[in-house]
Order: structure tokens, then sequence, then C-alpha cells
DNA sequence: TGCTAAGCGAGACGGTACGTCCCGTCTTAAT
DNA sequence: ATTAAGACGGGACGTACCGTCTCGCTTAGCA
């Protein structure tokens, strides 16, 4: 099994041997990060990691057991905090926490999620990793929005929660990820408008007419389940 | 320069020299459709999809100029048609739509696509391939009926559909590759719902509040602009 | 099979089809020499002697239907003729016949006879046809002098003249070949007069003493044999 | 640069790395010889040595730089040693030594020599350890017979050992390479014979015929030269 | 303070897959 | 009927990088 504890927890026992250099860590780290910055996931070579951060590649297989887990590591180090506002303004609040979400995925390059999210996949332990570093923490803020603002009373109590978040965070991570529209504090906007105040013209009358046309055995069930 | 054109159009110029292979066309496709299945995107070596083809890597390289179109040629095979219901009722197409959408989207291994989008990023002609071949084809059925319902005066006039059809699109995308929650006939139902009614218990109050806090003169232009 | 006609014989039948390109005959033939003697044989491209006779490849093997077929034709062109004097000076002859001997082989680079003759050693055809255009001719001249000199007295009459004739074609070959001392005017002359006045300074005892060692049965042997 | 160090010296400098696998290269160098042995010089794929050799390419590449440094170092285990017997016989010995000559030739595909030598030709270090490795060991014998033979006064003492050594040894290569005449006991004892008696009938008076015609300079010449 | 051994740095290893060159052959259109 | 020409199916090339193994040196904690 491999240590894996470069900056964080307590010795898991007496502390024996030759400690590890935490000028490795660092610079390994940081050449991690410009590697991915010029090649993109695909390119990242760990050799040429090593080279530039002067160490070897057994110095870097010590410290993270996989390419992933350096990478997750490296680019946990772009997202660390970024509070939004609490101003009781629950429009306003919602604009802005998109808007660091939108900025926190700008700091990667798009062509690094898609690659690494991917090889994560398989591994439990690495998915895990990867949603706590690079997919919870942007989403707490707005979680947390959204999560004041029902308490608030400001959006229906009967809400879910975590289907609202996706619908305004996928927006986000799409736009960004396809490129084929673009994403900003405009847009940002209109997607909050459009989900508080709803696209329909008369909703009532498009459920009545859902219910005549699929019966109301299944129609009852859709708002029953929820 | 290369031709690529396996299994479409019609020659560009009198054929000459020996007629390629439909056999291995075939073949190749198939087996990287077989690898990709087994070992992900990362691990489709042409080597092997060569070796289970009964064919060599040249010939490959003489249909394909690169991984990459390969996979967009084999996966394309996988999402031919699908032509959703028109039925007139729009929440019954709606939800109708979406879940074609759902069963697009998994009928690709999830890791397949981030990695595959992330190396067609950088060559406009493969991202313009991979928006054709795999992106546009499952929204469009969506994207007419979002039309059809905003035609019938169902839906606001005001609607930015592809905003719209981004919100839900994207939510489907979204879940699948990370697959935090899941996504099904229900989770698509609530989603519409919440869309086409709205969240906000009362959105014109948020609205004015919003405006009290930022001026008049930003809050209008989010509505002018629009 | 092959037809194989290019400059030589007659046809074999009343000419039907459309004829043979002379030009290109002409043309790939000094290609293949100017490529020979820039990459030797092991760099000799059919492809790039096709693009510089500015023809294909598929014309070259219509006309020769090998490489080594090929070669033999192109450098056969440069070892036409070369009669050497006869003055009925032995000699006079021999030195000047080998010195032919010498410049013949030195006409082609060291580096193409012996991967030409490797390759052309399975096919019989191919190794006569190899002996026949650049074996024999320069052997010849040397033949027909050592085949005078004795009718006229000048060696013993009990002379294996194939094997004479060897002693001293070997020695500019082998030489030339392995480049290990130098071959010139000076070290014919010095070999020729060697094998001609002998090298032993009494032959009869060292035949003595011989059989003495090796038994009456086996030297005589030796000598009867010849 | 190149290590190529497997079955020789110690070690230039403190071992460092994993240390190579012995058993690589013992069964590379046996599947060398073996495909040498079964397809040639030329039909030599490292790939199918790699095969043989239940290793892959890069082991090869980092051995031995190129084919031909494989070749040698393959080929110059099948040369080892060989140390003919001293008798005091001259004739014995030469006709002796030859034959562990003719041995050694046989040893080795014909077919492999020249291909080697020639694509070892452009490359000095290479040509230097072809020489070393495959053209001097067998000679060394002979050159060492005569010069005993001259020192014990029973050659010429104005001989020049090297053009014997090579037009007794060159005859052999000679006919072992081309294939035109036999070469064994009987011949080699028939060249050694004509090479120690002559073969003139009267030396002496073909050199005076030739004085006659060349004149006495450049006669001179070739007889102070020497 | 000196000894011992865990852990480190470094470098080379065995191996997979890459993308390319060139081979020799096949097919079509032109002569 | 046979050429000229282009593309094809395929074998092998030499290389980049992977993840691992082995070494000698460093450095703490124990004696």
């Amino acid at each position: 099994m491999h240590t894996d504890r470069p900056p964080n927890a307590a010795p898991p026992a007496a502390q024996v041997g030759r400690p590890r250099s935490r000028q490795i860590d660092a610079a390994v780290l940081e050449a991690a990060l410009a590697v991915l910055d010029e090649s993109g996931y695909a390119g990242l070579a760990l050799e040429e990691v090593a080279r530039r951060a002067g160490t070897t590649k057994p110095a870097i297989y010590r410290r993270w057991p996989s390419r992933q887990h350096l990478v997750l590591a490296a680019l946990a180090l772009r997202l660390d905090d970024a509070q939004p506002p609490d101003t009781g303004c629950t429009l306003c609040d919602l604009n802005e926490g998109l808007n660091v979400f939108v900025a926190a995925f700008q700091r990667i390059r798009p062509d690094v999620l898609g690659p690494l999210l991917a090889e994560c996949a398989s591994k439990p332990e690495l998915h895990k990793a990867f949603m706590a570093s690079l997919f919870e923490p942007p989403r707490r803020a707005v979680a947390q929005m959204l999560a004041k603002a029902v308490a608030r009373g400001d959006l229906r109590d009967d809400l879910d929660t975590d289907l609202v978040l996706d619908m305004l965070g996928s927006l986000v991570h799409y736009r960004v990820l396809f490129g084929h529209a673009p994403i900003g504090d405009a847009e940002v906007e209109r997607a909050v408008e459009s989900l508080l105040s709803g696209i329909a013209t008369d909703y009532p009358a498009l459920l009545a007419h859902s219910r005549q046309m699929t019966g109301a055995a299944r129609a009852h069930s859709v708002h029953t389940q929820a």
C-alpha cells in the first residue's frame, strides 16, 4: 500500500528513517501544474514533471500512488476557498455565487477535468477524492445559498435542493466544457430568472393537459413520488 | 491531407488506385467499439483494435487520421436517429424527449466522452466533428420540442430557447458524467416541472428586493439585455 | 511469371498492347545507379528510384521482377568490356590484367556487392545472373592470359588455372572489400612475383619434411589427386 | 552514447540503477543466431528476435545500439578460439591452419558476412569492431605460422607476410562466398604448394623478358620497393 | 556520540504502444 | 492487351513513456 500523506495528517507511527523533502513535494506540484497548463492532461508525462521539478519519477510515485492522485493534489491547490457573500438578497446571492462557480471552472483547463474524471471513475477511492477536491467545493457555496433562501421562505418549500443546484451548476459546467455557447454574468442571471419565475405561460393548464394525456395514475405518481 | 470518407459521400474524384476494403472499414469500427466498451477511451490501443479487426495500424491510419477521428466515427454508429414523438402535450413531450437524451448518453461509456472531447478541443476541425456527431444529435429533438411549445404558446415568448435547452440537457449530462445523483424518469419530470412552474414563492418580490440592493440601473439592464 | 526483357532479345510473339516506354527503362536504371551510389544497397528504396525516374514502382516491377534483378541490370552497365593487351610478356600482361580487375571492382561501391550477392544466393537463377554479370567478366581477361602463358610454356603445365586465377583475383576482391590493406600496382606486382617465383627458400626440402611427418601415403595422395 | 558491455569487462563506474538481466542478454544472442541461421542477415527482424527471446525491442536496443552491433556480438560467440598446432613442419602447419580458417568461415552463413560488413563499412567504430570480431581472429593463427616459418628460415626472408596471408586467406573467403569452386583440404594443399614452390617454369627468364619490355627503371622499382 | 536501519534520491530496467517507412500487389483509366 | 499510375494491405522500424526495481547515501532514534 501507499502512504500518500504529503502535507496532511499526523505521523502514523513514530517517524523513523529519512524524512521526505518538503521542497520536492512543492516542486513536483508546481511542475505538474505547469505541465498541465502547457500540455493538458493527456500530454502530462511524469518524466517531464520530474525533470522540471529537478527530481525523478520514483520520488513522485512515493508521494502519490498514481498520476491521478498527483493531478488531484495539484489542482486542489487552485480551488482553495472562495466564500461568497450572504446579503439576504436571494437573487443577488445566487448570481454572485454562480459567478464564483464559473470562475472556479475557468481556473482549470477544460481538457483536464474530463480525462481526469474518466480515469478516476473506476477506482472508488479516486472518485471520492475527485468529488471532494474538485466537484464539491465550488458547489458548496451555492448549496448553502439555496438552503438559506429556502429557510428564508424565498423559494418553494417542496424544493429539491440538489436538483436545482445541479440545474444551475451543470449549466456552467456544460457551457464551459463544450464551448458551444457563452456563460457569463448575463447568462447566469437569465438562467436564475428563468428557474425562479418559471418559463411556462400557464403551468397549471399544461399540467392538466398532461394528466388527460397520460392518465391520472401516472401523473399522480409523479407528484407523490417527489 | 486525409480523405476520411469511409461510409459517407460519393468519391471526390475519379476513383484511382486500389479501392479500400469495406470489410476492414467495418471490422475496425466494430473492434474499436468493443475495445472502448472493455477498456474505455484511455485504454484504447490502436494496436489492439488492429489485432481484433484482423488488420494493421497503417490500414487504420489510412482511414482515420487520428485516434479521435476513429472514435468519433465509431461512436456515431451508436447515436443514429431516435425521433421523439410530437403529441401536442408539452409536458409529455419534454419528459419523453429528455428520456431519449438520457438513453443516448447511456449508450456510451461515461469515461469516453470526457477524454475524447478534451483531445478534440484543440483541433477546430475535430471539435466541429465532435459536436456534429455526438453533441448535437440528441439535443436536436429536445430543441425542436421547445420551439414547438413556444409556437404553441405554452412557453413564455421571451424564452431563451438555447438556455433552457442547456439547462435541461446539461442536467442529464452532468449527472451521468459525475454520477453523484441519479437521473431517471422521476428526476427528469421534476426538473421539467421546476423549470416550467418556477421555484420562487414570489418572484416579483425577489426581483424588487434585488433592485433595491443593486440599484435600478443594473437590475434594469438584466431585463433589457435579454 | 515475369517477362524481363527490357533492352535485350527479340519480342517473343507479335507485340500486342501498349508498348513499353524505353525512356522509363533508361531513367530507372540511371536513377537506380544514382541511389546506389548515394545510399548503398541497403538504402536503396525502390520508391525513391521511382520518384527520381519520374515513374512508379509497378513500372519497375514490370521490367525487373525483383530489386536484385534491377540492381544487376544497373551495375552491369558499369562493367562493360575492357580487353587487356596481349603483349606476349607474361609478367607484364598479368600485372596489367590484374589492374583492370582492380579498376572493375572500384567502379562499384564495396558495400553493394556483398548484400546483392547474399540476396542472389538463394535463387539459382539470380546467382547465375550475378556471376555472369558481375563476377565472370573481369576474371575472363585474366583467365585468358593465364591460358596463353601456359600455352606459351611460361607457366608449369600441371597448373591449376582456376586456382591460380582465384588466388590472384581473390586478393583484389579481399582487399577492396575489407579495406585492411591497400591494393594497387605495387601490391599486384608483388603478388604476381611471389606466386610465379615461389616463396619457399627450398621447397623440395619442405616437402620431404612434410612427408616424414604425415606419412608417405597421405603426402602422396596430395600430389596424385591434383 | 551506449554502454554495450554485456559479457565483458568490469563496470565502468559505480553501478547505479537496476542491473541488466543476464538471462535476456543470453536469450537475445541465442535467438539472433537462430534467426540468422534460418533467415540470413536480410531476414533478421529484431521484432522476431525479441519475440523468440521472450523480450521486447527496447531491451535489445538498450544492449546493442544497432542491428549490426547485435549481429557482431552474436557471431563472435561462434568464432571463439581455435589454436592450430605448431609442429615445426611448415607445410603441415599451413595446411592445417588454413583448414581451421575454412572451418571458421563455414560456421557462419555466407550470406551474413557480406551485408553485415557492408553496413559496418560506413561507421568506423563498427568497422573496427567487425574486423576485431570476425576478420582478425581466424587470420591470426595463420599469420603466426607464417612468421614462425620465416623465422625458421623456411620462407624467403624478403617475404611480405601480409600479402601472402591475404593470398591464402582471400582464396578461402572468395570460394566460400561466391561458391564457384570448391575449397577443401585438397584445394588448400594445392594452393600452398603453388605459392611455396612457384608456378613459373623459369621465373628469372620471365623477369628478364619483362625488363626488356617495360624498361629497366620500372622493373627495378618493383623489386627495390618491396 | 556512534550505530543501525528505514527511507530517501536517483538511474536504469522490462515492457506497451506509438506513428512511420517501405514493401510488394491490386485496381482503374489510358493508350 | 498491356501499359502507367495511384492506393492498398501489411511487416517492421526506432522511440517515448510507463510503472518498477535496485542501488548507495542520508538521517533520525537507540545504545
